[in-house]
DNA sequence: GGACAAAGTTAGGACATACTAACTTCTTTC
DNA sequence: GAAAGAAGTTAGTATGTCCTAACTTTGTCC
């Protein structure tokens, strides 16, 4: 196995937003970074380069930086253990879904492996968290399938509600209460221009939503074929 | 309530060896604090102003530390994440009570407030941690009984396990295996001289261990009475 | 009551992480 | 291809925690 447990928790977590910004593979911006995290940008500067010389990341000057093999590794890792703990809260622990994400921010870093193991394997070894996302496997791979959010399906087509995205309690709770969650199978009725409101139909209930939060639903088009509106 | 979440997790387990080493309100010794937890004392000597300087104690150079009443609270707060995450572990997860300290002595400091009462819910409201140890309240408040240990029982007399002082995972494995658990009684069948070792019979077995050990091991007196041996 | 050992403190420095302010490099636009 | 604005970096500083080495205080023992 290699460098065990070294890794503090501000650099688990530079690793996680590198890996989220990147999508896995591509490259994160320093601001782009300094805004996830939500720290100055000249601060990503410094860790980044301290990063870079621990071989977790390949950093080039003025050219942003991308996860090397080890620094991907380490980011699944804590990506597995946010996204295991989250679906613990949930599920063993009865937390809300608005809820899991703040405390399941802090327990990652201190969280054993087994532990982590423990309590995958108590509720039953989970395979997605509680807003949808994938949870990378013990050897580090990940279902990296890109879905259609609900703002890209045309009017009329159909699918079913596999992630939100986003951790904003605020917009958790909304899109709990218009019972748009993880399952539902929704509808897109109509769409007003210019940006406007985007009306969704689920079983016998009919909701209104803006674009913005409609972008944060992904879903899996279903009968009807989704594509860019506009 | 009083100043949240500030406390770092050095500070609290700072507060909590002071407490632990103190009884709750007496005074530790900087070379004590230290070695408990594995600092140099002149780190302590350090440490120890700033935290009187935050009024969680009261420091007298070259005269050791006491808690004050919002330490002690502070204190009491981690002891009791401490023991609830202990308890639940074991109870929850299957933890074996060898490894539950270890990983509690970091989550101790990442969870919530609300995480650590619906652990405790969800067990049950436990009153004692795996070794015993009492679970100090929401309100501050703990058990102080004072338990007689198996080193101190005179020949003859019995007791019931209440409690296992110590977290060495070997120490508390051997012990295991003896069966010597919480909750188990035992009688001291003899006594060898010059601290030789202590013959116990618990049930039909019988077994032997150094007065190290034993000393290790409180026991609630039952039927004939306790007393300092030799 | 003075010497010595034990206990405790200060001084000085290291390291990780963050900040602001000032500077440099890159990119876009005409 | 130069200017302007955006993006990114460096310099200098702060804070928290720890260390070792050198010093001071305390308590004990003859
Ligand atoms: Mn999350
Ligand atoms: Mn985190
Ligand atoms: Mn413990
Ligand atoms: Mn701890």
């Amino acid at each position: 196995m290699p460098g065990r447990e070294l890794l503090t928790a501000p650099v688990e977590d530079y690793l996680k937003a590198i890996y989220t910004i990147g999508k896995g593979t591509g490259a994160a911006a320093t601001n782009e970074i300094a805004q996830r995290l939500a720290l100055a940008p000249a601060s990503v500067s410094g860790m980044v380069r301290r990063l870079a010389d621990q071989g977790l990341l390949a950093y080039e000057r003025y050219h942003g930086v991308k996860l090397t093999e080890s620094g991907r590794r380490a980011a699944l890792r804590t990506l597995r253990r946010h996204r295991v703990i989250e679906a613990y809260l949930a599920e063993a622990l009865g937390y809300p879904w608005d809820r899991v994400h703040e405390e399941a921010e802090r327990l990652e870093h201190a969280a054993s492996d087994e532990l982590v193991d423990r309590m995958a394997a108590t509720i039953g070894e989970p395979e997605v968290d509680p807003h949808g996302a994938p949870i990378p496997t013990k050897d580090g791979s990940v279902d990296e399938t890109v879905y259609t959010s609900l703002a890209d399906l045309i009017v009329g087509a159909s699918g079913v509600v596999v992630r939100v995205a986003g951790e904003d309690p605020e917009m958790l709770r909304y899109l709990g209460e218009l019972s748009i969650l993880p399952g539902k199978r929704i509808t897109v009725k109509s769409r007003a221009p210019y940006d406007g409101p985007i009306t969704l139909g689920s079983g016998r209930h009919e909701m209104s939503i803006g674009p913005a939060l409609a972008a944060h639903v992904l879903v899996a088009p279903l009968a009807d074929r989704a594509g860019k509106h506009g």
